[in-house]
DNA sequence: TTGACATGCGGACAATTGTCCGATATTATT
DNA sequence: AATAATATCGGACAATTGTCCGCATGTCAA
């Protein structure tokens, strides 16, 4: 068993695999189409899939890549920019927050797929969950540095703040109990940011 | 014209399937036994089991009722016994991070099953999780009413609370990041709960 | 050209969750 | 008691994810 040797299925196969991947979810949802389904339609076998793609997951990681990427600059862009911590964590959340309203199927697959057993590559293990998680966890650091906040564990603060906007719960946030996305990045900010500062 | 039962599983079909789900998952872990599994070792078809429990899940709920109950009754404990609100927070939150610790597999699988589409009852309704949400909520408001704490929505906050220790998370943390229990309960303390507090 | 070896594709197959319906047992009616 | 109505059981079946292996194709050496 090989890896895809280079970072991005650029042969012609993987880019049907994804085109059509897209075009169906597009269509009918992502939760809504199966790998089966998607190897019917691009006319591979599931196995080639498969060879790509460890699972469904990996395969919407790779759909959402290009995504993945603009939040990044978004994120490293907004703390480039002249501001204090405070204000750029709270942007930074809220660019966070957005993207998942905006992908939220996808990114619900993504971590449906996601597991901490065994040596497989874990979603926390992903490049676009490790920079988010490092620039949430430099921030707070700064932070700290600058006596603005007390001194805290930052890794572990990173990643059950990210923990605590996963798919599930927002959707169920924003579906049952009818909070806005605004109104979740104001409530977000008002208990877990604002209260940090001094 | 039946009597009720009192509650869910109480006839002598119900004890065989939970007794068996909970002698396979002791033996191979309930991540590893399936539902076919379960209904053949229980000699009782399939169908018998999901007219009881809707998904593998719900029999995970259903197994975890006794422990819930306890935990339950651990959290009320704590809120009418004496003490600062902030003291209580710090011990429920110990507590239920204790609970995930110690019964991590059983709450996956009840994560893992857990949806928010439709109109089937999710995780979030369930009786437990909005006892626990619950007890966090009220706990928050009476630091908000005695003005120990400034104002938020702590429905939000309580559900991200949860949310921010949910089984897949904390996973990672355990194994991953070979933090301990202790230490979880530490940085979260350190993180949410303190600085809530002035 | 040919044969040995490697690559990797396709789809059959296994495993699992969840549904459905014919068969059976139980209760109600006369 | 006989029969109709109702409830519930068992397991076959469908749908989906993920694995595996036979086979076709390509490469290279002699």
């Amino acid at each position: 068993m090989k890896e895809q040797k280079p970072k991005h299925g650029t042969d012609a196969i993987s880019t049907v695999i994804l085109k059509t991947t897209e075009a169906l979810a597009d269509r009918y949802g992502i939760d809504k189409v199966s790998m089966h389904q998607i190897a019917q339609t691009a006319g591979v076998g599931q196995g080639t899939i498969y060879r790509r793609y460890a699972n469904k997951g990996a395969l919407c990681m790779e759909l959402m890549d290009e995504k993945f990427r603009l939040l990044q600059e978004h994120a490293a862009q907004i703390v480039g920019q002249p501001g204090t911590v405070h204000e750029k964590l709270k942007a930074v959340l809220s660019e966070q927050i957005h993207f998942l309203e905006s992908h939220v199927s996808y990114i619900e697959a993504i971590h449906d797929a996601a597991t901490c057993e065994g040596k497989k590559q874990t979603f926390y293990e992903s490049r676009p969950y490790r920079f988010l998680h490092q620039v949430l966890r430099d921030l707070l650091n700064e932070a700290i540095t600058a006596k603005t906040a007390k001194p805290m564990n930052t890794d572990f603060t990173a990643h059950t703040w990210i923990a605590s906007i996963n798919p599930k719960v927002y959707l169920y946030l924003r579906k049952k109990k009818r909070y806005s996305e605004k109104e979740i990045v104001s409530f977000f900010t008002q208990s877990f940011i604002d209260p940090l500062f001094l």
